[in-house]
DNA sequence: AATATTTGTGAACAGGTGTTGACTATGAAG
DNA sequence: CTTCATAGTCAACACCTGTTCACAAATATT
């Protein structure tokens, strides 16, 4: 007994009506206004919904977002600790680890975008909770550093500053990398090349780092500049 | 809270209205939400002045936005040129800058946090004339950089990934300086002293860098990798 | 097949939004 | 003093906002 009454029957909603108010909110964010400037009637209109179906999945806009924000995390940190087990402690494992990590980006583009434009523009909550997961990656990468035998004798609190400036490279390079096309190609390849020098760049510095002194293992001239350079 | 709301009575309100209006959205993106979520009539209602006042200072909302953009960067494009001028390039340079630069941003505390959020979160136009800045900051570090007497041999791109690495790093640090509470003394502190560890660090990795074989001085034990690595 | 629960609809509200036009106070220039 | 452009006010508009409520449709449970 399939009555169309007014014509607004529609096909068979199921509990899809929720994801399509996410994928409406990640389409708008990722086209348009951060998300904290995206009104509730906007998405709904987006998802083929009427406004206060909203209502029926979330309490308010705020809710939604800290859901998209978790959809967007869950995933990613599988992954992380997939390269994490896999990925032995060497040379190449910085390329490797940069070209999943930025495919993975590529992939799920339009969630990355979200959070990006969240971590500074967002409600203090959001702010919060990204930052937590950034600080998460963080104690991860720092614990894969303490294995690494030319680093046994760095203090775990300059491991944490090293490690912070890795990941802190990463994501303003990835923040850098959204804002490119997304079918540029070149340009996400120079990225990652980017990403990769710069991260090496950094192991550099980690084996020459000494932190019982504070003090680099050697002055290597830094300071032996004569002043009349300028 | 006092905010001259009665200048209704104030009798000189020459040019001041457009620097009121300029600072009342200030004040809100410091203390609400971004600057795209911020609506005229709030900030005119802040400004202490009728909405229809603000089209005689600006065409719209984004024009707002340009303008305080440029506000915030000219004093701060100064500010550096007289850091780069004064500064010689030895061990105390990177602390000195840190401390100088940090300070400025402890004193412009809302244009600073402004810029914050606009530069991911903000319109194109606003991130690109923001990423325009920092990529000119990136290019005078790495004209500084060329004068260090064992970076010659540095081709001028891998001295802009150096630099860009290094400004990178500052940034990171400056958006989490600024999540911190206004004053909290000692957090700002541990910021800064991180600053001067990260920047050192980076230092380290550049000293050991050979841009001609795209690969560092010494293997120094990463991996034991044979030299024909792609 | 009858019932109950979830899910989507439509109308309506009180209030905020950008922008208009005509009008008025201000202060400088003639 | 008069003239005139600048800068601020007031009322009004058409539109969009979040949220409410009662109702209808679709699905699940009995």
């Amino acid at each position: 007994m399939s009555r169309e009454t007014a014509a607004r029957g529609r096909r068979p909603k199921r509990g899809r009506t929720r994801q399509a108010l996410m994928d409406a909110a990640l389409d708008l964010v990722a086209k348009k206004a951060p998300f904290s400037s995206l009104s509730l009637r906007e998405v709904t209109k987006r998802a083929g919904v009427v406004p206060t179906a909203f209502y029926r999945h979330f309490p308010d806009m705020s809710a939604l977002g800290l859901t998209l924000l978790d959809e967007s995390f869950r995933t990613l940190r599988q992954m992380m600790r997939e390269v994490r087990q896999h990925e032995l402690p060497n040379e190449r494992m910085i390329r490797g680890s940069m070209e999943t990590f930025f495919t993975y980006v590529r992939n799920n583009r339009t969630h990355f975008l979200f959070v990006s434009k969240e971590l500074y523009g967002g409600s203090p909550t959001m702010r919060q909770a990204i930052r937590r997961e950034i600080r998460l990656f963080v104690s991860e990468l720092a614990m894969d550093m303490a294995r690494f035998p030319f680093l046994t004798q760095v203090s775990a609190q300059d491991l944490q500053m090293m490690a912070s400036l890795v990941v802190n490279g990463v994501v303003a390079l990835t923040q850098e990398m959204l804002e490119l096309d997304e079918d540029d190609e070149a340009g996400q390849h120079e990225m990652l090349i980017l990403a990769e020098k710069q991260v090496r760049l950094i192991y550099f510095g980690v084996a020459q780092w000494r932190s019982d002194s504070d003090q680099p293992a050697e002055p290597l001239g830094l300071e032996r500049v004569p002043p009349g350079v300028e």
